[in-house]
DNA sequence: AAGTACACCTGTGTGC
DNA sequence: TGCACACAGGTGTACT
């Protein structure tokens, strides 16, 4: 499901829900995700407050009062929903469980939170506050897209001598951490690259342009609440419908939204993933 | 080191 | 209706 807009949608539904509020209890369905959960999990989340709900690239990072850090990764199909009343005024009911609910967390505002991940490529696990930059799932991300860290003189110094495509560098989480699939190719159409081009060899004008592009299809999916395309929703069910302005991405053989191109795009498969691209408006 | 293929897992859509 | 197959928003690991 998730790239950086639908993690960010998903932190900020949960904010009202968790933020400052205590985990009433905790309960694990099954040992693992794609890893086994941390030892005695359940335990270590009971009675604990949310100190504050953050976000490192794809990753969700809530600090809690133990001065432990819950490390929620997404993976493919994961979900966090909301059911219940943060506020404790109205009602305290919730909808039956379903399966793949791998995880429920009842606050004691009276909300629940229940990560849901049919794939299971998901991931959780707790680590202490002060070292979650060297946790080995968050040391080698690069920056944050929307960051500071994230500039012109950067991207090219990583580009530099590369061989590999375009789409390849930028779905690269060590090169640039939040994009996936989607955010890649849409913003390589905005700047109109291709996604076969080696990033070695895009001119350090270009790389410059794809800078703040990125940034922008990342912004303007975020303020749409992310992209629904199966299953995607944000925290409270509502969907995101960054979907509908996609220039490419699932538009194979559909006309260019160029104005004056007439091409079609294209969809062609790189390292085991689709590519969506106009072959006209992007070299 | 860099680049690539495969693995993990379930669900859905398509074509026969 | 059943079945086989392709494909899906991610990413660690094991190869060349």
């Amino acid at each position: 499901m998730p790239e950086l807009p639908e993690v960010e949608t998903v932190r900020c539904g949960l904010l009202p829900a968790m933020e400052g509020a205590v985990i009433a209890r905790a309960q694990v369905n099954r040992p693992d995700l794609r890893w086994p959960f941390p030892e005695h999990m359940a335990e270590r989340l009971t009675g604990q407050r949310v100190n504050a709900l953050r976000r490192r690239s794809k990753y969700i990072l809530a600090d809690l009062a133990s001065d432990e850090t819950l490390i929620i990764h997404l993976g493919m199909s994961g979900r966090m929903l909301i059911s219940g009343d943060p506020l404790g005024q109205f009602h305290h009911d919730h909808p039956a469980p379903e399966k793949h609910d791998h995880v429920v967390l009842d606050m004691e505002n009276g909300a629940r939170v229940t990560f849901n991940d049919a794939r299971r490529f998901g991931a959780m696990d707790l680590t202490p506050t002060k070292a979650v930059e060297q946790h080995w799932l968050i040391r080698d991300l690069g920056p944050e897209p929307l960051g500071n860290d994230f500039h012109e003189d950067y991207l090219k110094e990583r580009l530099n001598g590369r061989n590999t495509p375009m789409k390849s560098a930028l779905l690269d989480q060590k090169i640039i951490a939040g994009l996936g699939n989607i955010y890649v190719c849409e913003a390589l159409f905005r700047a109109g690259v291709s996604p076969k081009r080696k990033a070695g060899k895009l001119s350090a004008a270009r790389v410059g342009a794809l800078v703040p592009v990125i940034r922008q299809v990342l912004r303007d999916a975020i303020e749409a609440g992310g992209s629904s395309l199966k299953d995607y929703r944000q925290a409270h069910g509502e969907l995101g419908y960054f979907q509908h302005s996609f220039d490419v991405y699932d538009r194979e053989g559909e006309a260019c939204k160029s104005p004056d191109c007439d091409a079609t795009i294209k969809r062609i498969v790189q390292s085991g993933r689709s590519s969506f691209y106009c072959p006209k408006c992007q070299r």
